[in-house]
DNA sequence: ATTCTTGTTGAATG
DNA sequence: GCATTCAACAAGAA
């Protein structure tokens, strides 16, 4: 989301708006009227990103953004076609256009007044990248369940899906269904610092999974994959409804 | 052809 | 209140 944050920033702050094309609503959490009435003429002037939502700001409120599991933005000249699944079209009067493309319209798109209040009411945690050690000690400390399920939950930290998640605990070697109470404070500690790394790392490689560093396992999410470090065959399991994929030598289930 | 899976979330359920 | 399950959704793979 980071790296979504930062293209949309480079595209569309600064630009004033002149024209709101909507192809689909189901992503639309507000009607078409609200959103384009906020947007129409008004200039982005700034861009803010909490957990997996970006927030454009633009004197009246902010937009909202929620790009779900296949949805990312994509931007273009007005000459060209806009880019497949395509949803919703912001015009700038620089004759480019800012698209959400989401395939599974999954995502979400709003126009909220304050984000303080948005992030309350919907009861997010603290951003991944900006909560400190002591916090993340403190709302961890408070769940129970296995330590997959509080990492990915938004709403004890806000930002982490599931590969990064499967990738923090390969990095961390503590098996995604320990439960979150058997973790002493240091393994905490080590799992925050191990956490913020990821993001850092991934941030810095464009969040392109080509890009991150060996061993990693966010390369090796398929059948037959071999771990990095120790070759054990990876095993997929189901944590939280999710596909989880870990080392079980590496990530043994005592610490 | 049907079922499963997926970089997610929130409403329903236990 | 908290943890777990499932629908919404679309498309490719098994």
């Amino acid at each position: 989301m980071e790296i979504f944050k930062r293209y949309i920033s480079r595209r569309a702050v600064g630009k004033r708006i002149v024209k709101v094309d909507y192809y689909d609503d189901a992503m639309l959490l507000t009607s078409k009227k609200h959103i384009s009435q906020t947007l129409l003429d008004a200039t982005f002037s700034n861009i803010h990103r909490h957990g997996k939502y970006v927030f454009l700001e633009c004197g009246k409120g902010y937009l909202m953004f929620h790009f779900g599991m296949t949805g990312e933005p994509g931007y273009f000249h007005i000459e060209k076609d806009p880019p497949d699944y395509s949803r919703f079209v912001i015009t700038f009067e620089d004759n480019h256009a800012l698209a959400c493309i989401s395939r599974r319209k999954l995502g979400k798109i709003d126009i909220v007044k304050d984000i303080t209040t948005f992030i309350k009411d919907h009861e997010i945690g603290e951003d991944a990248m900006s909560i400190d050690r002591e916090s993340f000690r403190d709302v961890m400390s408070r769940k129970r369940g296995s330590i997959k399920n509080a990492l990915m939950n938004q709403k004890t930290i806000a930002g982490l899906g599931n590969i990064y998640t499967d990738e923090i605990l390969f990095q961390e070697k503590i098996h995604p269904k320990t439960p979150v109470s058997s973790l002493q404070d240091k393994s905490l500690g080590s799992l925050y610092t191990t956490m913020k790394n990821v993001c850092h790392t991934a941030i810095r490689g464009q969040a392109k999974l080509e890009n991150m560093p060996e061993p990693t396992l966010l390369t090796r999410r398929s059948p037959g994959e071999r771990c990095p470090v120790c070759d054990s065959p990876i095993q997929k399991i189901t944590v939280n409804n999710r596909g989880t994929y870990f080392c079980p030598e590496c990530q043994k289930n005592d610490e």
